[in-house]
DNA sequence: TTGAAAGCGCTACCAC
DNA sequence: GTGGTAGCGCTTTCAA
């Protein structure tokens, strides 16, 4: 591994001299730049990060922890908050939860995450009390993607805005007895998103003078074989819903898939809406509330780039930023059937295949 | 930040004998040994990783590249080799390429990986001669995941099996005009996986005593997007196939999608086969040949542990791994038509709605 | 069993 | 503009 000292002493300089020229510094006569950008391109020279590292101690490293890398939504956060980061020199340290708790206290409050990176961004995790002044105490920067504390930069979207246009669209429609479909209570201690879209979900019913009916709502976990379990739950009902409104689109296609399991047609008999716009979604033709998903990454990068005064190539808008839903009507959702759901009683039940 | 040096000051005993004591290193006595854990437990000291790193030159980190972090694939083997790596202390960096092959060089080609990471886990990538003697050169450990080269480990399925297996299953349905929607040409210099399934595609057909139309032949670009197009594209031929069989799923829902939009029934009208066993495959009904994703990533960084000489959990199978893979039938396949794909010209086309 | 001290490969301060 | 050098926070001889 050629060091900078094989450098300096190729263009006969001093080490400290390299290690300006290499870095940009002023201070370095354009002549012995040049011989020293030549020498160091020649001998494959790059500089050891970790050495920089324990000098400056600056790692030019984010961490980013994920519930479950798996999932389209984080993979593709992650997905945008690498690009912007990766433009910078930043590397992406990944942390997966993988939806262990234990992992979760092991990442969250151990130096494992302040003393690998400069700053840490946390994908669709509440930070607890203890988590949060663990991670001030020790000065880490910190920015939320899709949760929201007062102390630290965070970019989400409304979701309990998100939820009351999905049920308006689906009371605008005619429809009255409307399921939802979202996530455990534990989760929503964890989460800070199944909380807030369920919330919006009552807000929305009572908003629209409906009367959110407690035998209505399920625990889909964010999945499709979970939303495909609630649906076939819901549909079995001697007064099934005539909508059914998910906290997900993963879930909704579970859904979708639940109706067609008992012959229940989309949307003429059973409306559904999903939130996320997946990429499945247009496949589908899924009614869905639109986020922008990519783009939660690109910004939270950004918030970082700001936090370390890196001055981001975009100006960094507001700290606590709320990005903007917008309601997708595909062919998922239609107007109430006349009479409430009939297909209980008139087409009877039983697998389509 | 609490260092070693407060932990030896704490208990009164050289930054050595901590050092040693917490790494549990012999040559310790017993009581010290107690005394210092208690102490580094209670001072919240988390030794500084990156100075270790430099004394040691081993980084406990696993260098992950990928193409797609947001693809399925790619993440779920991310998530694969996450689980045992962090299981083991290792942590991961991720490299995302999103396609660019200046990212590509930029990571491939520079220290970035080799300095910063004990191992490099590549995935679905074939390193070019270049790479590969610019990573041998560099003393890199490379494990390969779906591609391979003799110099190190790789796990894979058997792709061109993967595609004979999924053409055998039309073929003995009866279908004769069968369509590929695959990768690109380009795509096929930098992946090994579309190459070696178009290959596989024609052995079968002509295995099977099948003759492959070149204008049945299409790219799909590993995208719903891309197959939904190629689909459309299919169905528009005047003599459209009776069966498609794609390289991916999420090419082969695209295509699923394109029939519905032509009213062409499936699997009455045409039958439909993927490979991967997606996770929305089972809810779409889709006919597929399963391949073990998580279990790549697993047995990649296994492979990866037994090169760091870590002696790994399981003992690890061959040095080039090859999983197994399995015929899923659902209902996206089924006997060709009498009398070939008559919709063409019966039901004439259409979008649907 | 314990401690002193020499690095690991850089950066940054201070002289020149 | 340039060079010498003291750290950064550990690990690892080598002696005691």
């Amino acid at each position: 591994m050629t060091g900078i000292k094989d450098v300096a002493l190729d263009v006969g300089l001093s080490i400290a001299t390299v290690s300006r020229a290499l870095r940009g510094q002023p201070g370095v006569s354009a002549d012995n730049r040049h011989r020293i950008e030549q020498a160091a391109a020649r001998l494959g020279y790059v500089p050891s990060r970790t050495a920089a590292n324990l000098a400056t101690g600056r790692t030019r490293t984010v961490a980013v922890v994920v519930p479950y890398v798996s999932r389209w939504f984080f993979s593709t956060v992650v997905h945008g908050a690498e690009q912007v980061l990766s433009g910078r020199g930043y590397d992406l340290l990944l942390f997966n939860l993988a939806g262990s708790a234990e992992a979760r206290h092991r990442v969250m409050q151990t130096h494992q995450l302040t003393k690998r990176a400069d700053a840490v961004v946390i994908l669709g995790l509440q930070p607890t009390p203890a988590e949060q002044t663990w991670l001030a105490d020790h000065a880490a920067r910190v920015v939320l993607v899709g949760a929201s504390v007062p102390t630290w930069p965070s970019v989400t979207i409304d979701d309990e805005a998100a939820s009351v246009t999905a049920v308006a669209h689906l009371a605008a429609l005619g429809h009255r007895r409307i399921a939802y479909v979202g996530g455990s209570a534990e989760e929503a201690l964890d989460f800070a998103t199944p909380r807030a879209r369920l919330v919006g979900f009552h807000r929305a019913m009572s908003e629209s003078g409906l009367e959110a009916d407690p035998a209505l709502e399920r625990v889909g976990g964010f999945t499709v074989a979970g939303g495909l379990a609630a649906g076939h739950d819901l549909l079995d009902l001697d007064q099934p819903p005539t909508a059914v409104f998910c906290a997900s689109d993963e879930m909704a296609i579970g859904v979708l898939r639940a109706a067609r399991d008992r012959g229940v047609a989309v949307p003429e008999q059973l409306s559904v809406v999903g939130i996320d716009d997946h990429e499945m979604a247009q496949f589908l033709d899924l009614t869905t509330v639109r986020q922008p998903v990519a783009e939660q990454g690109r910004q939270a990068a950004l918030q970082v780039l700001a936090l370390l005064d890196e001055d981001p190539p975009e100006p960094v808008p507001a700290r606590h930023l709320v990005l903007e839903t917008e309601l997708v009507v595909r062919s998922s959702t239609g107007p109430a059937p006349a009479g409430g759901a009939a297909y209980g009683i008139i087409a009877g039940r039983g697998h389509r295949s």
